[in-house]
DNA sequence: CTCACTGTTGACTTATTGTCAATAGCGTGG
DNA sequence: CCACGCTATTGACAATAAGTCAACAGTGAG
């Protein structure tokens, strides 16, 4: 589709396109469905190529769901001045605009990738401790004390979380400072029961 | 394995003896590797008798979910009799105890029969709708509103507990009556904080 | 006991992953 | 500017697993 003749790219810049075309696809499709076949006739290369690249299909979904994650976790990166709440609150109301612009990223990384081997399910779940951390930074600095509980309250708040996009921002109209402020009463919510 | 001559049951006694094979291998393996193959070999039959009595291997996989899950929700169904919160403790004390009598099983449940294909993840998603529906009606008859939000919101705390099972139960040895109270907290906890 | 019904088989087709020796762009040194 | 070598790229081939289907063979009924 793009050309008939072989065109030879400097390796980083091939691998670029082919990332970027497979997190593409994840836009409105799952990625079990990205197979390399498709992949390759989209790209306009051969399969054996994605082999020399990616080695297996498994290390393809690897690096696109790999990709994909950071673009999320970069795009909803705490900002390090706020104080505490203040940080929790900006990086929530960026997480519902990232799930909104990004319906489809967002759903295939926290439902989509979810099975399959487990090197692919290890790059999303490296995201959702990323995730907790973030959280579990927020309630320390208010003074909580870091308690194994509270460390798997606010872990599985993250997993919370993602159900409520699904179901708020993904399924219904809701406006994004609702759903914000559900994640943060909630997460404080969780925090304080555990703390007694 | 079984018998080296051809066995000819009735369809409702195979089927169970597939099915039942099938879930019994989610105990230590995920849904994805159970292959069509390996259940004809295990159970001594043809690999044509699969497709004869599932159509496919979404199909098996589809049935196998569905007893599974069907296992989880019998093992858990609430009380009728018990007051709203007794109940509620009743059916997360059966849970937890579920969750460890049957890691292999939760865990493909909760984790691993996610994705695949539609039909499959579907099963699953009615597991987690029943669950929801029952925590659901502990806070109605509490006298709480029926609000779109609370919905989302107990909705969410099932993907809460879950997590927190497969954290909590599953990698510690956190005492049961530990982890129960830790979900009843949690689970009155974001009920109350979404009716203001 | 035999006969029809149907549970069961195995060989075949199709689809997709993975392997690898051969090929052909593209930068580089002469 | 032009061979020439490095290596990105290919296409043909093998391996694995899903489906298909006509033929086969238990089993109960008459």
């Amino acid at each position: 589709m793009d050309q008939d003749r072989r065109t030879r790219l400097a390796p980083d810049e091939r691998r670029r396109q082919l990332v970027a075309l497979g997190v593409a696809s994840l836009v409105d499709s799952p990625l079990e469905s990205l197979t390399i076949e498709q992949l390759a006739k989209r790209a306009g290369v051969s399969r054996g190529l994605l082999f020399y690249y990616f080695g297996s299909k498994q290390g393809l979904h690897r690096e696109v769901v790999l990709a994909a994650r950071d673009g999320m976790l970069n795009a909803t990166r705490p900002v390090p001045d706020l104080a505490p709440l203040d940080r929790l609150h900006s990086t929530l109301t960026r997480t519902v605009q990232f799930v909104r612009d990004h319906r489809g990223t967002f759903y295939s990384l926290v439902r989509g990738a979810a099975s399959g081997d487990p090197e692919v399910r290890e790059v999303v779940e490296q995201a959702r401790v990323e995730q907790a951390e973030r959280v579990i930074a927020v309630f320390l600095e208010l003074g909580m004390p870091d308690t194994e509980l509270l460390r798997i309250a606010l872990r599985s708040w993250v997993a919370f979380a993602e159900e409520a996009l699904v179901e708020g921002a993904l399924t219904t109209a809701m406006p994004s400072e609702q759903i914000v402020e559900f994640l943060e009463r909630t997460a404080r919510a969780v925090a304080n029961s555990v703390a007694e």
